[in-house]
DNA sequence: CATGGGATTGACT
DNA sequence: GTCAATCCCATGC
């Protein structure tokens, strides 16, 4: 992946992300559920403009940004757009790639259940073993990295709807699943 | 300094 | 379908 990759339009990243693959440690999967945040509407945490939690990102395209949601569960982002834009891409769902033995034990569900193993952003953090310690971290480097398409993902076909789970700017449609894929957080509709 | 609200999940009815 | 768990941090007094 190059640098410039994040220094683009946030939905475009949040498209062009489907396919790729998030790797930490052992353990791996292909993207196949995004939804892009940016600070120009409420849904956003960056919305409320600059603040400690909101630091990353506003900082420099291409790094994590990982928040702790609801308490329990470390969400990843990686963040997007200029320096000075509070704009990032939720990873919400992977298909397991390498790691998958680990994954199933850091979820506590036998391995036969590889669609659940990463089919929520909460769920797949947990199998990654990534944590609010990741937060920050750059994704071309580690130790969480994001890599291009591997062969048979370079042109996936992406289905466009609503986020999920949020209560504002429910509107926009700034999802992005692979369309038919079994291991969506929720399907595309 | 106290309060309240989540970019969720899993257990339970 | 309902609901609690659990913690960071923004907001308001």
């Amino acid at each position: 992946m190059e640098p410039a990759f994040y220094d683009r339009p946030v939905l475009e990243v949040a498209h062009d992300l489907i396919g790729c693959v998030v790797t930490h440690g052992e353990c791996s999967g292909v993207i196949v559920e995004t939804e892009a945040y940016h600070d120009s509407e409420p849904a956003c945490h960056a919305f409320v403009g600059l603040t400690p939690r909101t630091v990353t990102l506003f900082g420099p395209p291409g790094l994590a940004y990982v928040y702790r949601s609801y308490g329990v569960h470390a969400l990843l982002n990686a963040v997007c757009e200029h320096e000075g834009v509070g704009a990032a891409v939720l990873i919400r769902a992977l298909e397991p790639l390498t790691g998958i033995d680990l994954m199933a034990s850091r979820r506590g569900i036998p391995v036969e259940r590889e669609r659940l193993l990463c089919s929520g952003p909460g769920k797949l953090t947990k199998a990654l073993g990534i944590s609010l310690a990741d937060n920050r971290c750059d994704l071309l480097h580690g130790p969480v990295v994001i890599s291009a398409r591997p062969v048979g993902w370079v042109r996936p076909a992406i289905s466009i709807g609503r986020r999920i789970g949020i209560t504002k700017a429910v509107d926009l449609r700034w999802r992005f699943c692979v369309t038919g894929s079994r291991f969506l957080s929720r399907p595309a509709r």
